[in-house]
DNA sequence: GGGCTACGCTTAAGCTTTTAAGAGGTCCGG
DNA sequence: CCGGACCTCTTAAAAGCTTAAGCGTAGCCC
């Protein structure tokens, strides 16, 4: 759904949370290599019209794009997308292919082990709630 | 590079080892819908002539696919690519949206500590012929 | 006002992906 | 030995992605 293109656009209009087409132009251009205004502007109109994942206002004669989902919600989806495309859905496969691509160091390792008890202590919490709910 | 269904045909090869056409086309019906025949034909021509993903051998007048890069490697390969992608090669901020789109059970959790484990204890290997630590 | 510039809109070409129909050859059963 | 079944090969068309040129218009500088 959302291209390689696309996710780059995307990318820049999460970073400035609103941007002109010369502004998403300029900066792709920075990050990304040379690319035609005429495209981002196709890009963008395709983004809007087609697939929904941004809108546009007005001001002057300028278009000023806006995200429409957050950066957060976007990656989740393409995470999950391609979790399940490429893993079946199977987290310990992924984590066993994340760890063989690109080896972490210590501090990593400790950064990761604390992510994994903090997203533990969120679920249990959550199921507690649950339970205690109004 | 390679695309979803162009994966599905890999996953099925993969599993078989080697696979004619027609095995490779019913093993795809059931298990992600019904294909062609010769959509299939035409996809590990491709995935031959273009990709250098697969070879085949001739059997009587049977082509005999094999997959020519492991599961292994062209999941790794995947992997990277996904996480250069979306996440700028950010190997935490890929935990941390895993662990979002699928809150794990606590057994998956201690799986994935355990992995984590390994993974550092191999590493720490690695190193100690390399470099003689503090 | 006249030209220059910036902007959005229209159109479309080139490429890849996905799908499939049809031609033609070979092999086996009857 | 003949016909159908099964195979590969050829061709191609629809859809989506990526790129961009060209047009009209509106504002701006002088």
């Amino acid at each position: 759904m959302v291209t390689d293109r696309e996710l780059e656009i995307l990318k820049v209009l999460w970073a400035r949370e609103r941007a002109s087409v010369r502004e998403v132009q300029e900066d792709l251009v920075k990050s990304a290599g040379p690319v035609a205004y005429s495209t981002v502007q196709t890009l963008l109109n395709i983004m809007e019209e087609k697939k929904g994942l941004v809108r546009h206002v007005v001001e002057g004669r300028t278009f000023i794009y806006i995200p429409k989902k957050s950066s957060d919600r976007t990656i989740r989806e393409l995470t999950q997308r391609f979790v399940d495309r490429v893993f079946d859905g199977a987290l310990d496969r992924v984590m066993v292919a994340l760890l063989d691509t690109k080896a972490p160091s210590p501090a990593e390792f400790d950064k990761l082990r604390a992510m994994i008890d903090e997203a533990q202590k969120q679920t249990s919490e959550a199921n507690a709630t649950e339970t205690t709910d109004s």
